[in-house]
DNA sequence: ATTGACCCTGTAGTTGCTACAGGGTCCATA
DNA sequence: TATGGACCCTGTAGCAACTACAGGGTCAAT
C-alpha cells in the first residue's frame, strides 16, 4: 500500500471504530467508496480518516446519524453562515438536558422504591407491589369497558 | 365476549398501550397466549390485564425487557426471599446513575463547544473545528488520536 | 509452502417496538 | 337485510446503529 494510504484496519485502529462499522458507514453513505488496492483491499487518503474521525466524535457526543449527516453537509459549505451547525448543536444539546431531567425523575422514583424493600419475602416485597398497579376495571352499560389505573 | 373477559383494545387503552406492543409481547412469550373467542378473538381476563401493567410499569422506569422478564419471574415465586428483586433493582438504578453521569459531561463538554461559537462562517466555527480532531496518520500501534477539542 | 493476520462480500441478528397489507368479525343503524 | 365503520386477525418488513458470523481471498514472514 502506497505510502499516505490506509488500510480499515488502520483507520478502524486510529479512531477506536470496529471495521465492520466502517464499511456500514461506507453503505449508508456517510463515509465515500475508497479506492481499492490490486487486491480489493479498501485504500483510505488521510482526508478520509479526518471524516471518520469527524463523524465518531459527533457520535460520541450523542448526535444521531442523521444530525452527523447535515453537519457533514454544512461543513462542507465553508462560506456559509455557521447558524445552521449552530441550530443543530443546540437542539441536541435541549434534547440531553431533557434527557438528564427524565432520568433524574426515574432515579428519584426507583430510589424511592428500592428504599421500601424490606428484603422479606417476594409475597411482601414492595418492590414488585409498586411495579404493580392493579387497574381498576369498570364495566359500562351502554358501551366498552373504561379501564384505567 | 363474557362479562369480566377484555378484548386486545380493552388492555391497550387500559395500560396505553399499542395493540401491536401487547401482541409483540405475546410473540417474545412475555405474556402467555390468552384465549381466543368464537371469531378468534383474543380474550383476556383480569389477571393478564396485571401483568401487562407490571410489564408497562417496569418499562416506563427503564428496565430492560430482560430484567422484566426476571422480575416477573421472581414476582410468580412469592414465598422466596426477595432478595434477586432488590440486586435487579439496584443494579438497574446504577446502570441510570452512570447514564446520568454521562450525560451530565456530555452536556459540559457540549455546552462549552456551543459556548465557543462565534455565529460567523462555517469556515470559522468552532463547533465543526472542535468536532475535528485531525488524527495523527501513520500506523501507530498503540493509543488513539486525541480526539479533545 | 505454510502459517496467521488481515481483508472481502453477504446475510442475519440485536432491542423494543411500529407500520403496513390484506383480509375477517361484530354490531348498530337505514 | 344490507351496509358501514370500528375493531380484530396473521404475516412481514422497517426503524437506529451497529455487530457477528460464514465462507472465502490476500499478504508478509518464516
Amino acid at each position: 500500500m502506497a505510502a499516505e494510504q490506509l488500510t480499515i484496519g488502520d483507520l478502524a485502529k486510529a479512531t477506536d471504530t470496529k471495521v465492520e462499522t466502517i464499511r456500514y458507514y461506507e453503505r449508508i453513505a456517510l463515509l465515500p467508496a475508497p479506492g481499492r488496492t490490486r487486491g480489493n483491499y479498501r485504500s483510505y487518503s488521510p482526508e478520509q480518516l479526518g471524516r471518520l474521525s469527524f463523524i465518531r466524535r459527533a457520535r460520541d457526543l450523542g448526535f444521531s446519524l442523521a444530525q452527523v449527516r447535515e453537519l457533514l453537509s454544512l461543513s462542507d459549505q465553508r462560506r456559509r453562515s455557521c447558524e445552521a451547525v449552530d441550530a443543530i448543536a443546540r437542539e441536541h444539546l435541549a434534547g440531553v438536558d431533557r434527557k438528564i431531567a427524565d432520568l433524574a425523575a426515574l432515579r428519584r422514583e426507583l430510589g424511592s422504591i428500592i428504599s421500601q424493600c424490606g428484603h422479606g419475602t417476594v409475597a411482601e416485597c414492595r418492590i414488585i407491589e409498586a411495579l404493580s398497579p392493579i387497574p381498576t376495571v369498570v364495566h359500562r352499560k351502554s358501551g366498552k369497558p373504561d379501564l384505567r389505573c
